[in-house]
Parts: C-alpha cells; sequence; structure tokens
DNA sequence: GTGCTCATGTAACGGGTTACATGATTTA
DNA sequence: TAAATCATGTAACCCGTTACATGAGCAC
C-alpha cells in the first residue's frame, strides 16, 4: 500500500506526466521504490477517480500526454498515511535462499552469482557516491536537504554493507573448495 | 517466484507436514524468507500436482496431518533453479518513503516512528547474536555450517547497517528540531 | 458435549510482472 | 510515407495478505 503515496510524494516534488514519473522511478523515487509505467498509470487513474489528483492537457485518449498534479486531499492523504506507524518488513532475498539451498544440495557454482552480485552492488554504491559528490558537497550547509542526503547515505551503507557480506562469502566460498579438494 | 524453492529446501532439511513448515518459516527460513500458512498450503498443492513432491498420510481431507517429502524432480528443479542467474531486487523500503514525504510535506512526528524501528532492529540483532552464540560457538570448526553461518552473518550485519543508519537519523532530526526552534 | 488446539483448507482482493496494443508526433 | 519515438493504455497471471471455514482429537 505504498506505491500511490510514492506518486503523491513525486507529484508533488514537481507535477508530471505518466512518462516522466516512469523516468523518475527509474531513478532518483526508483532507489527506494521501484515501479513501472504500467503500475504507474493504474495508479494515476485510481489516484484520479479518488479525487487525489487532477489532469491537465488533452482530453483523454492514447497517446495525449496528460499532467497530473496533485490536489489538497491528495496532500492530506500523504500526510495521513505517512504518520501512520507501519513495522519493518521482514527480508525476502533470493540469493540467501539460494545459498540454503546450496547447503543442502551441496551445490557448487555459485561463486560466479555471488561474484556477480557484488560487482552490481559495487556499481550501484559508485552511483550513490557520485550522487553525494555532485548534490550534496561537503562544504555546502545542510539545510533543507538534510532528509534526502540522510536517505542517500541509507542507500550507500546498504550497499556498503552487501559488498562486505558478499566479500566475505566468496572468501567462504573459496576455502570451502580449497577444504574440499584436501578432502 | 522463489516460494516453492524455499519449500523445496525446508522439504530436503527435513520433511514435514504444511503446519510445521508453516512453524519453521516463522524461526529460521523465514529469517531470509517468510511465508503464511495460506502460501504455504497453496504451493503444496501446486507442487503435488507437478510432481516434485509427495503427500503421505491418511488420505485427503481437512484436518487429516499429510506429510510431504521431496521427489527427485523436485531436487533436480531445485538445482536448476539455484543455478539460474538472478538480479538482486532494487530496494523497496516504505520508511524511505516516508522520509522522502516528510522532507516535502514538512511532516514532523517522524522521530517517534524511527525510534520505534531502532528498537525493533536491536531486538532482532540481539536474537541473531544469540543464536549465533548457540549454534556456532567460536571453537567450533565451521564444517558443514559454513553456509548456514554466513547467511546468519547476513543477517546480523544488516541489522547492524539498519541500528547505525536510525542512530544517524534520529541524531539528525534532534539536530533538525533543534535549528528549526532556533530560527 | 463444550471448548481448545492441531491441522488443512477456501475466497476475495490488491500489488507486481510481463507481454502486448494503440494513438500521436517527429524525422528521414 | 515509412520509421522511430513519445505516450498512454489493456490483459493475464502469479504472489502476498486478510478473513474466514471445516474437520479431527483431546481435556474437562
Amino acid at each position: 500500500m505504498s506505491l500511490p503515496h510514492a506518486i503523491l510524494t513525486a507529484l508533488l516534488e514537481k507535477p508530471s506526466s505518466g512518462l516522466e514519473l516512469t523516468r523518475r522511478f527509474d531513478r532518483s523515487i526508483g532507489f527506494f521504490w521501484s515501479a513501472t509505467h504500467q503500475q504507474i498509470y493504474r495508479e494515476l487513474g485510481r489516484l484520479e477517480r479518488a479525487g487525489l489528483v487532477r489532469a491537465s492537457g488533452p482530453g483523454a485518449g492514447r497517446g495525449q500526454r496528460k499532467e497530473y498534479a496533485v490536489l489538497p486531499d491528495g496532500r492530506a492523504e500523504l500526510a495521513r498515511w505517512a504518520a501512520l506507524p507501519q513495522d519493518p518488513k521482514p527480508v525476502r532475498d533470493p540469493l540467501l535462499l539460494r545459498l540454503r539451498a546450496a547447503a543442502v544440495l551441496g551445490l557448487d557454482g555459485l561463486e560466479g552469482e555471488l561474484a556477480r552480485h557484488r560487482e552490481l552492488h559495487r556499481a550501484q554504491l559508485a552511483e550513490y557516491l557520485e550522487i553525494e559528490r555532485r548534490d550534496f558537497p561537503p562544504g555546502a550547509a545542510a539545510g533543507e536537504n538534510r532528509l534526502q542526503h540522510l536517505v542517500l547515505r541509507g542507500g550507500i551503507q546498504l550497499e556498503s554493507f552487501w559488498l562486505a557480506w558478499l566479500d566475505e562469502a566468496l572468501g567462504e566460498t573459496v576455502e570451502g573448495a580449497a577444504a574440499e579438494g584436501r578432502e
């Protein structure tokens, strides 16, 4: 139950068309809440019918650009939702599951996947660090960007965690393979 | 597409009934792949129809305990899946989203939620550390438990990350409140 | 035989994913 | 005018969640 609120947040930051929203969900917002264009169009339709956003532009129809803006009710709904207590979701990670499967199957050949994931996380971390360097230079006062920077640092630390853990995992599997070789 | 494979892994570790599986998904497996009993029963039915697991026990019917075991095809399917390349899913975290909403709404009152989440993560970390102390004492040789321990350390480090980040976030919001007070 | 627990299910709904379809606008 | 691209949309499927239903066995 978060996608509509992600869209409201994005539209408050800047009124947009569906496709522009989709692009922003591929970048900034998507760093902590991903969505495809199908989800976004479906949800924009619901939000409009619910009176939380307003569409402007040439009348309905395919291929006609429409720009959406948040209405007062939408802002209120977002504020209501953001203040609601919500527990963190339990972790659900296929890679950890595959390791557990490997433990019971005696499967080899997961090192390649671990290395590939490490490379992906390394690249993501580099991207975040580049954004930090560009948008939050060390000298500038924090000010209103405080929360944005905080969220970005969350992403940076999360990628750092994965990187460190995958290093550890790769070390383990190499040791494991060596141990099996000795037996 | 991971729940059936989580179930196959669990059944390979130990053949079980649906309810026993549910309980294990509340404990060990659930630490990285959660599932409710409805999901598990639905999936057990599919796995049986697909010929990947076999049910034994008194004939069909409600309230009749059935024990499931993995068939050769099931083991093969698990091995096939575990060897498949799979990209890490993009992060999707409502708490980060709420912070972003707070940034645009100028919302206060998120400190309580941050503190509550910190407490939840602190408790989860303590639970993981207790499990590590009990199941992986420092002296014992790693051996076959290597991968299990690795997965557990992943959980420990992930909770440590959240804890550190929430500490940082709480420091920020306090500073922010103080700064607003001074204005 | 009432209530409690174990155990297995059904139904309904919404979200996420993938594949595909269609209209408008630019450009070669 | 053919194509590429921008833009909006439909349909189908599975997964996850919630609420509820049903039956068996046991304690009192």
